[in-house]
DNA sequence: CTGTTAGCGCATTCAC
DNA sequence: GTGAATGCGCTAACAG
């Protein structure tokens, strides 16, 4: 089932079924419905491969998407609301999904590059993915239009999207406060990453503006797992002044946290209150909850998109006055586990 | 950058740099060479969408995922790793992937097979949707290859993946006997769903083999959330009789039974054992972690792929002699909510 | 082993 | 408002 035979069968031009088709101006009504109606009759689907071709557009949008092999644990769960999001908001926009493959180490370095081309790509959305990748930057120093969630690369047609971290952070903190604590320590994230940096700021410019001391010894890194968030909150209490509330910057390690009060013989949150960072399953889960900073993952997927379509919209001209960076605001969710006593 | 330029610059036909590009038998090495050389330098990708014009095929499997706006919580954090693990395995068979978009509900039923057709899909993969999707049905019902991992559906080129939900289930309870229990009680998912239903097969058939009464009371329907875990739970610790273990068929219901036997001021493992399935990622989270009873997720995926590619090399042709189902094995994982008190 | 030719399905000129 | 003709980039016959 194709056009010709649509125009066979209708007694016109395979010219007039494509305009028919497509709704341009130049058809009449009566003729326009007439094939419609004939085409979802015979269970017409234009073959999209020609379109692309003729047209020289796809309507398709890549996506790169690091399962996260060595991020296992970090945002994966969070990455399936993402990636729900951007489908969505994708198809009402229009646009096909390809999910290019994940580049591996022995990649060249135009990997994605190259797939962009032969798909006839229109853009790529790059969902959290190793800062170091090096096909990503060769990707992003194109011209190719790129939309990233938590990205740390930049280029000519780039745009970044990323939770409000420092804000979350500065809820939480101030959240911890307005329940009477004022010895509050913070466990962080990789500080390389930048949402864990930006959440470490967060803590800091809160804890400055309530006018809490920060110790030096009250800020201690960790890698978003849940032992480093244990072994972080065991050095805490285990300090002469030790700390009545922490802040994690991600969930997993505000769990561990919890599981080093526990074995301390503290009571959260009677004894010492927790914070995370992201709402992943588990924080409903454990008891008592985790108290969180929830990202929004369908606004970031939106986000993502709807940046992207600007930076499609914009045409390969300047991008000087295009918004590079948007930033989606975070709800704290208060639960068991920083309630007041 | 086209095969015609390559052409023109290499000084040989069109049709040889196709040769050569395709790796066809009747190209002279040297040739080859000197192309190939060539096309690397200008970065040459090949046009996609006219390949697959006109070779009538794409290399492409469409991908079909429920996100789970209804499934939320249930395969949830699963669905990430099967995605991951198809992906891998689809781009080490050469194949392309398309992420289709979920049809809603007023989406007319051809849809999904619209879209195949559309973009000169081979196959589609099926990543847990709900069973009653018409959309889907139509599909399965056309000529379609069609493998699903714990899909409801069958049609004439179809298979189906799973986990073997009955051995499964059927390890947890022998483990719980070997612990000593006599009187174990199950909390299922919605008997509906063939994961649950299997699920509770294994546990029956492993309680008759070691000779285990099952009393009516000991089973009781859960909806594979928290809440419903933690009721079915109380319900059961509230009997005469109460069971000194609990197999849950998902992990979220055997989280929602510590919770109730925490309530209930029985400590687990020593006064109550909890086994789950899934293996979530809060599973090795709470205190005590849970055991469980894992599915291999990369084994999932990679068998869809496997049994897809069978689908695909069959041919049109008749399928009867073709393995409809592939069972993978799942492992279970002692921790601390059953071990030896 | 290589070149010539035709056409995949479609959108788009340009005539009428 | 409609039709005839052209070509997108590529592969697959068929010749040589």
């Amino acid at each position: 089932m194709n056009i010709r035979e649509l125009a066979r069968r209708s007694g016109v031009s395979t010219a007039t079924v494509s305009r028919a088709l497509n709704d341009r101006a130049e058809v009449s009504e009566a003729t326009r419905a007439r094939i419609r109606q004939l085409a979802t009759e015979l269970g017409y689907a234009p073959n999209e491969p020609a379109r692309t071709l003729v047209r020289r557009r796809s309507d398709t949008i890549g996506l790169i998407w690091d399962s996260g092999q060595e991020a296992q644990g970090l945002h994966n769960p969070f990455l399936l609301g993402l990636l729900s999001a951007v489908r969505t908001a994708l198809s009402e926009a229009d646009y096909h999904l390809m999910l290019l493959t994940t580049a591996g180490a022995e990649e060249p370095d135009g990997a994605y590059l190259q797939a962009v081309r032969r798909h006839n790509l229109e853009g790529v959305i790059v969902l959290t993915t190793p800062p170091d990748d090096r096909c990503l930057r060769t990707l992003a120093a194109s011209t190719v239009p790129c939309a990233g969630i938590d990205t740390a690369f930049t280029g000519p047609r780039t745009v970044r999207v990323s939770s409000d971290n420092a804000a979350g952070a500065a809820a939480a903190v101030q959240h911890l406060h307005e329940l009477g604590h004022r010895r509050i320590a913070t466990v962080t994230g990789p500080l390389h990453l930048p949402p864990a940096a930006e959440r470490l700021t967060g803590y800091r410019r809160a804890c400055e503006r309530l006018g809490l001391p920060v110790p030096e010894e009250y800020v201690v890194e960790g890698d978003f797992f849940l032992a480093s968030g244990e072994a972080a909150a065991r050095g805490l209490l285990a300090l002469p002044d030790p700390p009545t509330a922490i802040f994690a910057a991600g969930d997993q390690m505000a769990i561990g946290a919890m599981h080093a009060a526990a074995d301390a013989g503290l009571s959260v949150p009677q004894d010492l209150a927790v914070v995370g960072f992201d709402d992943i399953d588990a924080a409903a889960l454990v008891r008592p909850a985790l108290s969180t900073v929830a990202q929004d993952q369908r606004a970031l997927g939106e986000a993502a998109v709807a940046a992207l379509r600007s930076l499609l919209d914009a045409g390969p001209g300047s991008v000087q006055d295009l918004v590079h960076s948007y930033i989606v605001p975070t709800r704290l969710l208060v639960r068991g586990s920083s309630r007041r006593p």
